[in-house]
DNA sequence: CCAATCTCTACTATTCCAATCGGGATACTA
DNA sequence: TAGTATCCCGATTGGAATAGTAGAGATTGG
């Protein structure tokens, strides 16, 4: 499994929308403008994660993108699923189609990737971007104890 | 981090090479029927293995290759490094590069690529080829108590 | 010398990825 | 109803990574 920038971006797009929490609808371009993704490329990816049933959207003068689902609801496995299939880290080369004879080794390695696939769904389906925000506030404010506006 | 054929050939020359723990050198083309790998590719990871240091080689008429290091020594981490260079999830596209700026979300982002990088790294560090083929041969007479040979 | 093997560099074909483009649909607003 | 701002969707492009191949050279043992 690896992160694509796509998923990565997928992944701050949902953070941005939970980190502001807003009833109204957030533009691609404010989006776009404030996690540093090309506009264009984050259309396509909204679209992906609006058919994923992880945001709204409205269209027209006040349109954009919102939420689904509640941010303590939405986890970053479900996201990274959504936009790359799959979370395994033996992806794209699966051999299990032609799976009838097996060679030594493969039930140690299969074994294996298993351990770590559960390893790191366990963390992605156990962090939701709630926690993220969370996460990311409690953050700012210690590394920046005494800032000034 | 995503296993690519590449690297699972490689684990699977190694695992080949423990398994059989003969004194002799073993050949690509023996490797390559047994594990079902495509020879002349294997030879090219043999070599990059080679120039790691985990495997040594012998030419000629009765050449081939064998461990470097003992089995117990050899982890897979180890080799996933030697032919992947990295083995953390964010590989390919980091943005360390122009981290001047920093946007919402890093902070947590980066912690939670961190913790995955790190249960990911403690699974493959912690795994030895040792291991592997012990696992595979209990598999084995587990799967099939009463073999006929 | 010969044959089997590894060694090395280069090459190709395919797939995947990031990003862009053009035009269409929709919704608000005046 | 016209206009504009937004989302919607399919196609396309350029470049990098991946999987695998090719051929000539070096080494070893008989």
């Amino acid at each position: 499994m690896r992160i694509s920038k796509r998923c990565q971006y997928a992944l701050k797009a949902v953070f941005e929308l939970a980190r502001r929490n807003s009833g109204q609808p957030v533009k691609i371009h404010d989006i776009a403008d404030t996690q540093n993704i090309p506009p264009r490329f984050l259309e396509v990816i909204l679209n992906q994660l609006r058919h994923g049933g992880f945001v709204d959207s409205r269209r027209g003068n006040e349109g954009g993108y919102m939420l689904a689902r509640t941010a303590e609801e939405l986890t970053v496995g479900q996201i990274i699923r959504c936009v790359q299939g799959s979370i395994s880290v033996t992806d794209g080369n699966s051999e299990k189609p032609n799976k009838t004879e097996s060679f030594f080794g493969d039930c140690a390695f299969d074994q294996l990737w298993q351990r770590i696939d559960n390893a790191v769904s366990q963390i992605c389906d156990g962090t939701s971007f709630a926690e993220l925000v969370e996460y990311e506030m409690a953050e700012k404010t210690v590394r920046v104890p005494n800032y000034v506006i």
